[in-house]
DNA sequence: TACAATTGAATGAGTATTCATTATTGAGTG
DNA sequence: CACTCAATAATGAATACTCATTCAATTGTA
């Protein structure tokens, strides 16, 4: 509909400044956004007020709205941009191994790791984005979750044609029970860690290896 | 403090009629809860206003502070009834076997039936509740789920008993990492059983047997 | 000089909650 | 049975309150 008024001449004389501006509000966007994510750890969304988040990122109020639609749209942000990140990173680590089921390990350690070196953007993704109206919701596409977990799938892909891992099995049920159990698990952690009382579980670095020697060996006593 | 002016007489005067007055309020609350299943689940916690849910009910909006708090008091005794009646009801599927994996597999399937049963009731568990404040922090206690879990957890406890179950594994791993698959499935069929596109997984009733089979066996080949 | 970005006080929308008033209940009474 | 009368419960219009969002004015940038 608008798109008409966008004709060639304006795109390209904006485009000759493009990289200056934009690499210029793109920090700004940037900062904006970790700082939210220290802000609304520490508060909660809701309990978060816009005016919060920009005391803390040094800017007015007003011009969180020149780098986002809305307060929600902030929520959404970390999540997209944190995601991205997070499954560029994951895809380089267990692309240095061709095992499978090692190429599991690593995507579960890294999962853990990423959380319990951010532990802001834990309680954040733990906690806070779940309370989002549209994160959960109908019109809501989980393309980042899923372009992560397609890390996950290809290593369980891989796993079967090698013949390594049950052929008969339901790629998608591995899949999400593997992310089930992981978020699960950190979500016990972000909650209780935040806490005063004991932990659990009181490490997540401990847990890859169990957790892959529970699903691919199962929880079973062999007389072997 | 308040408990002086709460003398012999009052109480027992009050209990004389306690038991019919008593069973009408509660009849009423019962009501209001029911229909704040349905309302919350049709519009979504935040958008679903007390007035809504007061209308559904028939009642006026004034009326649902004489049975709650506040709104999200509502909420959290949705989720404080409908899980100790669920408790109640898996522990006695549970106890008519004596197989600690038999009593995992019913433990699985009696969760996956009552989603399936109670769809409303299911949108409200898997996405709705999420939104609360206060059931995620810090000050609430998850009383609750770990009673409900505690059913779980005493299956498993009897596996490692009876030597049928790894004595080495951590209980409690095992027991989150299968709630927290139930958890995940359970919420990817609620998204998307009430979406156009087709529904991921299709079917709750198929999953118990593979839950556990994948976690019992485990998922590697085995050459035997 | 033009354009972009920033400011922050003012706005207003939306709805949870209150509370003075009215209605209902049911045990006690003659 | 009919009536009384506290106590309980229900009503719904009015309130109160919080912040997200806007925008006219100001400042920065190339």
């Amino acid at each position: 509909m608008f798109i008409h008024f966008l004709h060639c001449d304006a795109m390209s004389k904006s485009n000759k400044t493009m990289s200056n501006k934009e690499s210029r509000k793109e920090k700004k966007t940037k900062l904006i956004l970790e700082k939210a994510i220290v802000v609304i750890a520490e508060k909660g969304y809701h309990a978060a007020t816009v005016s919060d988040i920009a005391k803390e990122a040094g800017v007015a109020a007003g011009s969180i709205y020149n780098h986002f639609d809305n307060k929600e749209h902030i929520l959404i942000q970390i999540f997209e941009v944190k995601m991205a990140e997070l499954t560029e990173s994951v895809r380089q680590v267990v692309s240095t191994h061709t095992d499978p089921i090692e190429q599991i390990r690593l995507f579960i350690a890294h999962h853990f790791q990423h959380l319990q070196r951010s532990p802001d953007l834990a309680q954040v993704f733990q906690v806070e984005l779940r309370q989002s109206q549209h994160f959960f919701k109908v019109d809501y596409e989980p393309k980042r979750l899923l372009e992560y977990l397609g890390v996950l799938q290809q290593a369980i892909a891989l796993g079967q044609k090698q013949g390594v891992l049950d052929p008969i099995l339901d790629r998608n049920l591995l899949q999400w029970s593997i992310f089930g159990a992981m978020d699960e698990l950190s979500t016990n952690w972000v909650l209780t860690s935040r806490q005063n009382r004991k932990a659990w579980p009181p490490d997540l670095s401990i847990l890859p290896d169990q957790i892959v020697r529970m699903f691919i060996d199962g929880v079973r006593v062999r007389s072997s």
